[in-house]
DNA sequence: CCCTGAGAGTTGGAAAATCAAACCCTCATC
DNA sequence: GATGAGGGTTTGATTTTCCAACTCTCAGGG
C-alpha cells in the first residue's frame, strides 16, 4: 500500500506498505486478543469478507500472521500472529495510549490492558540504551542512505 | 478511514481513523524531521498532490499538524507537528525498528535515531508502573465496555 | 434422505478513492 | 514581458472498496 514509489527509502514506509492498509492492523488486534478466526474477524473489525480474506492473504504470506487448521472435518481455519506479528504489537500499544489520551481524554476508557506487574498498562516508549523514555526534542536523524534530506529539528 | 462500523469502541480503531490512510503517517515522518512544506512533501512521500493536500486538510482538522505562514508575500506555509501530532512519533519509531528488524535483517538501515544519550536509538515499549519492557505474554486484555470479546491468550 | 446451520470464504456489479498530468494563481526576479 | 517558485485545484482514467448474494464442506436432526 504505502508509497510505491517513495522517493526515500524508508523502513517505516516499508513496514507500511505491509500493515498499513485499511483493517490490516486492526487484523492484528483481533489476532493478539486470540480472536483469529474468520467469521469473529468479520464482527469484531466490522471488514467487508472479500477485503478481509485479501488483507489475511497479505498478512500471511509477509509473515505476520500463520494459518492453522483447528478442526480436520470440516476443515477450519484460525489466523494466529507469528513472532513477527507478535513484535508489531508494540505499534498498537502505542496507537492505543495516544489514542485514550487525545481521542477520550484519558477517561472512560472501551478497554485497559494489565501488566503482570499488576497495574494497566501505560506504555512508555524509552531508548535500549539509557533508558530513559524518548522525546522528540532529545532525537537527532542521521540519513544513512541516499534519498534523505532533514531540514528542521532533529536534523543531523 | 478505518473501519467505520467497527462493532468495538476502540482507540485503536479511532486512531487509525484519523491517521491510518495512505501517507498520513509518512506526512508525519516528513513533519517531524522538518520537511513541511508541501514539495517537499510530494517530493519526499511521493504521493499525488491532491490526495496529498486531501491529507493535510484532515491532518489539520485533527489537530495534527498546523498550518503556518512563513513567507507574507507571496503567501506561503508550512505543515509542523502540534502537541499531538509530536505525541504520534512514539508509533514511528516503533514501526521504524519493526521495519528496521525484520524487513531489513536489522543492517544496512536507511536512517538512524540518535538518542542524546549518545547511543543510537532503539525504542523499547516499557510499562510506566513497573518500568520494564513489556512482552505480549504478559498482558491481560480487560474490556470495559460492550462490543468486547476476548477468547485466547491475554483474555480476561 | 433431506433440511438446516456453521464456518470460511468467492463472485459480481455499483460506488468511492486514487492516480497522473495538466492547469491556475500569486508574487519575485531577470 | 517572460520565467520560475510555491502551493495548491481540476479532469478523466484506473483501482479499490463495498455490499449482498452465493458457494462449498461438513455435522446433526427428523
Amino acid at each position: 500500500m504505502a508509497a510505491t514509489k517513495d522517493p526515500r527509502p524508508c523502513s517505516i514506509a516499508d513496514a507500511l506498505s505491509l500493515v498499513g492498509e485499511k483493517y490490516s492492523l486492526l487484523v492484528l488486534r483481533e489476532v493478539c486478543l486470540g480472536n483469529g478466526r474468520f467469521d469473529q474477524l468479520v464482527r469484531n473489525i466490522g471488514a467487508p469478507r472479500d477485503i478481509l480474506a485479501t488483507r489475511l492473504r497479505r498478512l500471511v504470506e509477509a509473515g505476520i500472521l500463520t494459518k492453522r487448521l483447528y478442526s480436520e472435518r470440516p476443515q477450519r481455519f484460525e489466523y494466529r500472529p507469528t513472532q513477527a506479528g507478535l513484535e508489531l504489537e508494540p505499534v498498537l500499544w502505542t496507537l492505543k495510549e495516544w489514542g485514550d489520551r487525545h481521542l477520550r481524554g484519558g477517561i472512560d476508557l472501551p478497554m485497559a490492558l494489565e501488566h503482570e506487574c499488576g497495574s494497566e498498562l501505560v506504555p512508555v516508549v524509552t531508548c535500549r540504551a539509557c533508558g530513559d523514555p524518548v522525546r522528540h526534542g532529545e532525537l537527532t536523524a542521521h540519513p544513512q542512505a541516499p534519498g534523505w534530506t532533514v531540514s528542521g529539528p532533529s536534523a543531523a
